[in-house]
DNA sequence: AGACTGAGTTCGAAATCCGAACTCAGTAGT
DNA sequence: ACTACTGAGTTCGGATTTCGAACTCAGTCT
């Protein structure tokens, strides 16, 4: 974005995509296993207009497919590609943060390792070092930090 | 969301501050160093009505906190609270992703472990059986994909 | 005095969002 | 054959948000 419309980093780019009120929540509810116009409708409230819009952005770039389901009446659905589904660690990231941070919601733990049950801890991992580390030791995001 | 304004689960709620197109490039800005008015809206090319209006919004749920700098003239400046620091495994997922899937942009690898230089991998940790492992392990967000 | 700095505010034009009602093809029931 | 229903959209006008450009206001520098 710097100064007009240059590519900028890849995030900015992707934050032009996915970066709007609804994109993530249409990606969570197609994890969710929701396929279908309406059922996206009802289960997010969104305006019929502005799905319509949204999906035909998020297949655009490939986070979603459409896909023809039957066809006496012609009828598509909505599915979640290889990378929409790669879009998961960052929504986990998120509700993470909701849970931990996010004021006046209850913050019941909703997210657990599914063989154990336990909490989970996001961390990263190094194939090189065969360790888990936390965002501080991520050198390309804040290496200026002090605070 | 799902009909009238209800507190929605806890994603919903965060995505309600955070879901928009500049609140997360100001929290990475903010992670690269970046506290006053004049150089978030330099370095983002935000418009500074909307400018002012996102700050505000991030100081009111935490994310921010607005630090008078010094005073002959009075300035503030942004800083990242403890909170806006947390949102940072969920600004490295989205990294990732668009380092991965984005299209039209070089992906060059930017984010590294910082002590021995691999690119990193995001993964989770579960305490109790102290193994990492990725998003489809995870119970809670997509229980139910089979795509 | 005049120019500059930094953190905003004010303005009107343009783009987005919204809910409600409508379309259109085909199906199911009577 | 008539009616009602389904599902994936489109069309509408009005409300909200966003934009860039220009302005404010306190204090500093020359």
């Amino acid at each position: 974005m710097n100064q007009q419309g240059q590519p900028g980093s890849a995030i900015e780019e992707t934050l032009r995509v996915v970066g709007d009120r609804w994109s993530i929540l249409l990606v969570r509810a197609g994890l969710r296993g929701i396929r279908r116009f309406d059922d996206f409708c009802d289960d997010l409230g969104i305006a019929r207009p502005v799905l319509t819009e949204r999906l035909r952005r998020l297949v655009k770039f490939g986070i979603f497919e459409r896909v023809k389901y039957q066809d006496k009446p012609v009828r598509y659905e909505y599915r979640l590609t290889e990378a929409g589904l790669a879009l998961s660690p960052a929504l986990v990231a998120l509700v993470r943060w909701s849970e931990e941070y996010s004021q006046e919601v209850s913050s019941e733990t909703t997210l657990v390792h599914a063989p154990c049950g336990t909490e989970l801890e996001q961390a990263f991992w190094c194939r090189s070092c065969q360790t888990t580390f936390g965002p501080n030791a991520v050198k390309g995001v804040g290496e200026n930090i002090e605070a």
